[in-house]
DNA sequence: TTTTTTGCAAAACCTTTGCAGTTGG
DNA sequence: CCAACTGCAAAGGTTTTGCAAAAAA
């Protein structure tokens, strides 16, 4: 029910400058510390904590799975990490670097399609004058059908 | 990843209406379909399975919460009941009769608002516009802050 | 009577927690 | 050295599945 602190982001542009942060916000830079952070670095969309635990399919070392959502959690706390809810399933953690990331997400065949936070300024805007509430879709991402899935949709319905 | 078929949902007024349709596909109406069915029509706003099992506070009759899934998805596929999902937690279950209820969500309150669908329509346009995505609002919900937590996090961040 | 549904138990899935032992600073 | 972290095991919350017994049509 409450939604992750933030601070600079572009401030973490390396794993060591993670590390840093890290040391001086009094936690330690571990083993597992490390190789979680270079899953994220390595990996250009957003993945769940088993694919990191798995070492993104065997590029880095295995880690335990506790391990990974604690480290993710910190990170997290940190402002380095953000998670974002896809369909069902796992949630699925990104460095949060530039910023938010905000995403739409295919119902039918799971494209996740990251957009410009700016972008979708218009929408904001347009849904806080009419409802009031601020919306952000970095965490809850906008969820339908893409352009392909429905397009095929109005050939075959259902 | 797939999305809940539609039947014509006006057609389901009362308990009896939804027991003939069930019965027409084949399906059958037990005592626990009924209660499911009475604590949908009873309760104004969408429940988790678990508090239909519990009889709505003791409301109605209790229920196994394997046999409320297992009516929620017969009805879903209907086209009788659909669920939203807030924030983390359990899915929230409601009749769909007046067309899907779209909603807006607080992740700092809990705030559940309902909208007409048709109010969201220029919000849907512009996305389908912008990125080709045919977004709805009933299954996962927009998310953000409500104008009250948006006012007080204005004067308390974090 | 036949086929669906129930009830109960168990498992699956994602995530969190407890605790003794290890390790980073 | 000591607080923080790991590893492993276990549990928590939500949803699904298996199967024999019960009940609807």
């Amino acid at each position: 029910m409450t939604v992750a602190p933030k601070r600079d982001p572009l401030a973490f542009g390396s794993i060591d400058e993670v590390a840093d942060a890290l040391r001086r916000a009094g936690h330690r830079v571990t083993t597992p510390t490390r190789t979680v952070l270079e899953a994220l670095f390595a990996s250009g969309e957003p993945v769940s904590a088993e694919q990191i635990a798995d070492g993104l399919d065997g590029q880095l070392p295995t880690l335990e799975l506790t391990s990974v959502y604690r480290n993710l959690e910190r990170l997290e706390q940190l402002g380095v990490v953000s998670h974002v809810h896809v369909t069902h399933g796992a949630g699925l953690y990104a460095l949060a670097r530039d910023g938010d990331r905000e995403y739409l997400v295919c119902e039918r065949c799971g494209r996740l399609t990251s957009v410009e936070p700016a972008e979708l300024d218009p929408i904001r805007d347009a849904i806080s004058d009419q409802f009031g509430y601020h919306v952000r879709f970095s965490h809850f991402p906008l969820h339908g059908h893409c352009a392909d899935c429905a397009k095929t949709l109005e050939r075959e319905p259902s």
